[in-house]
DNA sequence: GACCTCCATGATATAACATAACATCTGCGC
DNA sequence: GCGCAGATGTTATGTTATATCATGGAGGTC
């Protein structure tokens, strides 16, 4: 396991002591494999993963361990991929934008507020009050743009 | 038809026949659909209406003609619904960032592009270079946040 | 007009993504 | 021990999307 990996397994983990949540290990697990593949993964992919390490495999099985780990801030939804990624830096209170390279299918997580950029400020102008903002761009990563 | 939908739609047919595309009925019926509806629908439904408009109604009838006006800007799709919505000032080349009301489910769509807001300052600072931004909030509309 | 090509449509099947519903187990406070 | 709450086991099903191959129809070329 990478080092940044067992970082954010271990500030997990103690996030989940502090408020009362149960780091049980299915949800352990899930979030290994995300933090480890450090890419964006279908839940069938990890179900996949999650047999493979002899969990049970039936799709409940991933998707709960997914709504925990995404309600809790320790992995994100991709939504135009329908897959999820492990989250860089959980327990922060952030905002992401993510950066989907259409060539590697790298993720990166950027972090989307900062005073000229807020979504917020379109919504506003609409009247509407934002409680969750998705911000998903596609194209080319820095290496695979180099490349062509 | 309102007079708007009837606009857009004319707009398109002017579009297409510029652009040496075909507005085909089928096409053509669903952009009518989405834009009288004015919500976001999935394919299924949009399916079940081009069957009581004595379409054929298999699954590709709708996503071959969705496909075809997302391409071509006649309509969005939203991510996180996975449905659909028409477009309300297609034709011009845009960048829109949609509000979902959680409530009613009214989306509306706004413009993201402006000097101070920008997905592509994010991703270059990551080097990223950005073909498609999906910037999609979740949260209450103006009507539904007064009423609560 | 016969022929060809391109793209749209028809039709069948299946893949991929996600959840409902109910049973069982486990840790914990009483 | 008992009951509660949340986690997991299990079966089934619902929902969204695409692959594949056959057929049709408009427009160009000879």
């Amino acid at each position: 396991m990478g080092i940044a990996v067992g970082r954010s397994i271990k500030e997990a983990e103690k996030y989940c002591k502090e408020n009362d949540l149960k780091f049980t290990p299915v949800r352990r697990k899930v979030l290994e494999i995300l933090l480890q593949k450090n890419k964006a993964l279908g839940a069938y992919e990890i179900l996949d993963l999650l047999r493979e390490a002899g969990f049970k495999n039936q799709p409940p099985v991933a998707y709960r361990a997914l709504d925990f780990l995404v309600k809790n801030g320790f992995a994100h939804k991709i939504e135009q991929l329908n897959s999820f990624v492990g989250c860089m830096h959980p327990g922060k209170d952030h905002s992401p934008a993510f950066m989907i390279c259409r060539n590697c299918d790298f993720v990166s997580e950027e972090e989307a507020i900062n005073p000229n950029f807020s979504v917020s400020k379109i919504a506003s102008k609409a009247g509407f009050k934002v409680e969750k903002a998705v911000i998903e761009a596609r194209g080319l990563c820095h290496s695979c743009a180099s490349m062509a």
